[in-house]
DNA sequence: ACCTGAACACCGTTCAAGT
DNA sequence: ACCTGAACACCGTTCAAGT
């Protein structure tokens, strides 16, 4: 490889330690660049701007949850064993690396054409695990993709409210999140 | 009402208005001193800092979140409407106002005690309609905090999910957040 | 009690210049 | 093609001083 790739994926890498140490605020490209023992605007070679480093990271993110999901799958028994591994991997992801939550699902401005695409690898790869439970009737019928919102959304919903306190931290829903996806499987398998 | 109290007043309003217009980043305490016809610093009179001056925002978007609850509920025709109406009107404070979204269900440092009663209040009156649902047999006995956390959890994820533009904008999940509850009420009452 | 003006340290971004 | 150093405009915060 490349030492200009290697210098522009240590950027990308000292970006997301960054993140997780002390949150938005601590990534600033003097401190980025200081780690890779280069100056405070040598990022401006590699990326239009910070928002787009930034991207880069939640790129590198999204690709980590789709490999846990397929790992977690692997060691499923059934199908519907299977849609549940992926989505208590989805929502570990979502919940654990908190400073990367909020990156990953705040607010993007503009279009962010990786960022879309990652994230749709990991949409197909969750439908597809819920057309299987369908096919094998462990799942109610009717239009996947929608059925999987709706998993999708407990999943997401329950990760973020659990990440800013509103669930189980102080009593409040008698739930953590993953029981939440537990009861709704229950729910829907019965 | 005093001097005192109506500026205060006028600089978390000028705060709300900018971060609907511009982000977050648009909420500086030059401008909003401005717009109050006050110096950059004459918040710190009034606030700790920007992050107490931004809770003060939080806290009045809750108030409005449960004021727009117990409007649409009043007008329900049974318990289960009353359930639905709460979510729906939930989803949608948690949807349209994208940039108060952010602040809202972002995390939040420190303390913030205001917030956290605010935010109690809230879940407190979801509870009570889901309680009175299961009473009139809508819905699934079980306990009601749990219940609510699910039903909950759904309303949030899905608005969370359709303000990133992963749901029913670019056609994945074929439906609007607001059909997710209709599905989820629907499985659980049936 | 509330507000101002100047000042400080910090940040993202730009640009001319180097190799 | 990649990087540097100086510079610019901007921001949150502090502080002495005013009423």
């Amino acid at each position: 490889m490349s030492k200009g790739a290697s210098t522009r994926d240590a950027l990308v890498a000292a970006a997301a330690v960054l993140l997780e140490e002390g949150g938005p605020a601590a990534v600033t490209l003097r401190e980025v660049g200081s780690r890779c023992g280069v100056s405070h605007n040598a990022p401006y070679k590699h990326f239009a701007d910070k928002d787009a480093l930034l991207e880069a990271v939640a790129v590198r993110a999204l690709d980590a949850l789709t490999c846990a999901m397929r790992a977690r799958v692997a060691a499923a028994p059934d199908d519907l064993s299977a849609v549940s591994a992926a989505l208590h991997a989805y929502q570990d992801t979502a919940v654990t690396p908190s400073r990367t939550r909020a990156l990953l699902y705040g607010e993007w401005r503009g279009d962010h054409a990786d960022l879309r695409r990652q994230a749709g690898a990991a949409w197909a790869y969750l439908v597809a695990l819920v057309a299987a439970a369908q096919a094998a009737g462990q799942l109610p019928e009717g239009d996947p993709e929608r059925l999987t919102a709706l998993l999708r959304s407990v999943a997401h919903g329950a990760a973020g409210l659990a990440a800013i306190g509103h669930l189980a931290a102080d009593g409040k829903g008698h739930a953590k999140p993953a029981e939440l996806i537990d009861d709704l499987l229950r729910f829907l398998s019965s």
